[in-house]
DNA sequence: GGGTGTGAAGATTTTCACAGCA
DNA sequence: TGCTGTGAAAATCTTCACACCC
């Protein structure tokens, strides 16, 4: 099995969106539905479905509960899952709070800033410490995720630190590019560039537009 | 010209690459070296750059402030654009102050909320309006981007007003998918579905490891 | 009838290979 | 020599079409 990363993107939205149905009590979905939520076309969910394996033959849809359990336990996104963020500026001390991790099965069970002071004036339920405890806490905590919210010029030296101290993913929202061993998977999370990207196509279409 | 999204990507990360190479008095820089700091090979750089039909030969590579200079005139990256913020919880706030859009052409100016009295408590130097006036700021300030930090249940509305206000762009942090007419871009940045990615991604590196 | 599953066709994206400029 | 530009080949991803199940 050698999914595409495009197809990972599409299961993962495809779980989230199971997720919320299972919430409202819908029973079964069609592929036409999910793709119009996901943002693609139903031959592609139907393929991407297909890769996996599950049939699901019933003149309704899939079922939600039974096809949004199977989604998890393939990719075990069911498992709860140990992060903690790594700078508590503006945006670490949001991300600490962000309720949506919770309900998803990853829970932020620590957050690490370098400013001591800082750290005193924090208030949340989750334990932060100062930056030199990172690795004791990661191992001591089982943390297999860590997120990056410190400024560019520290990003590098955090991921390594977190690499080092065994986790297996990294989601970085500061705005450089770091590098990561090849077996640890990382997401990097550039807000300008996010913009950058909306701006750029916007010109595009534009110009398309105007043929 | 029609650009795939993802040459569009790569650019706008060539694009802030440029930026951080011009600021450290850096001349040249070669398709290779973009490429590692892009993520992706050297032939799809030069692709990228050469579906754009910029010549640059040189036998060091392409000079970085006119290439820089080039980039940001095809797509109008360098053009000012207004942005604002929909939504002032601890997310919404955090955006608000973060430095990098300023530094990048992007300007937040102006900020939204439903709670009146919240508004009242935030200190920013962007300033701060009822929901109820996003409309018609939206008008008065020329604001071509929206960004979206309110809860799910609010997204769908926020967009709606927002385009109908006449924004060119979305970018939606809220954890659902929302609608948007076909002439608005938009981009969907979910964290748990970030998440939940790299948890999916690193399972599949795991089984395919033990092969 | 209403929906899925999947091999094959089609479209797109990436890679290659080599000509071409400085 | 060193690095780019680009048509062509290779690989990948999406779409189609139709068999198949309930």
């Amino acid at each position: 099995m050698d999914l595409s990363n495009n197809t990972i993107e599409r299961i993962c939205k495809i779980f989230g969106h199971l997720d919320a149905l299972e919430k409202k009590g819908v029973d079964f979905v069609s592929s036409r539905e999910l793709a119009e939520e996901i943002g693609a076309t139903e031959h592609t969910i139907r393929k991407d479905i297909s890769l996996l394996g599950g049939p699901g033959y019933t003149r309704k849809g899939y079922e939600v509960r039974t096809f949004k359990k199977e989604l998890g336990e393939k990719f075990l996104l069911t498992q709860k899952r140990n992060a903690c963020i790594v700078g508590l500026g503006r945006l670490g001390t949001a991300l600490l709070d962000y309720e949506n991790f919770q309900e998803d099965g990853f829970e932020i069970v620590a957050g690490f800033d370098c400013n001591v002071n800082k750290i005193e004036r924090i208030r949340t339920n989750i334990d932060v410490f100062p930056v030199g405890r990172l690795a004791e806490i990661v191992r001591a905590r089982s943390i297999e995720l860590g997120i990056i919210a410190v400024p560019a010029e520290a990003a590098q030296v955090v991921v390594d630190q977190l690499t080092e101290a065994g986790v297996k993913g990294v989601l970085n929202f500061s705005p450089v590019k770091v590098n990561v061993p090849a077996n640890i998977v990382h997401l990097d999370m550039d807000f300008t560039n996010a913009l950058r990207f909306i701006a750029a196509r916007f010109i595009m279409k534009k110009n398309n537009d105007q043929k």
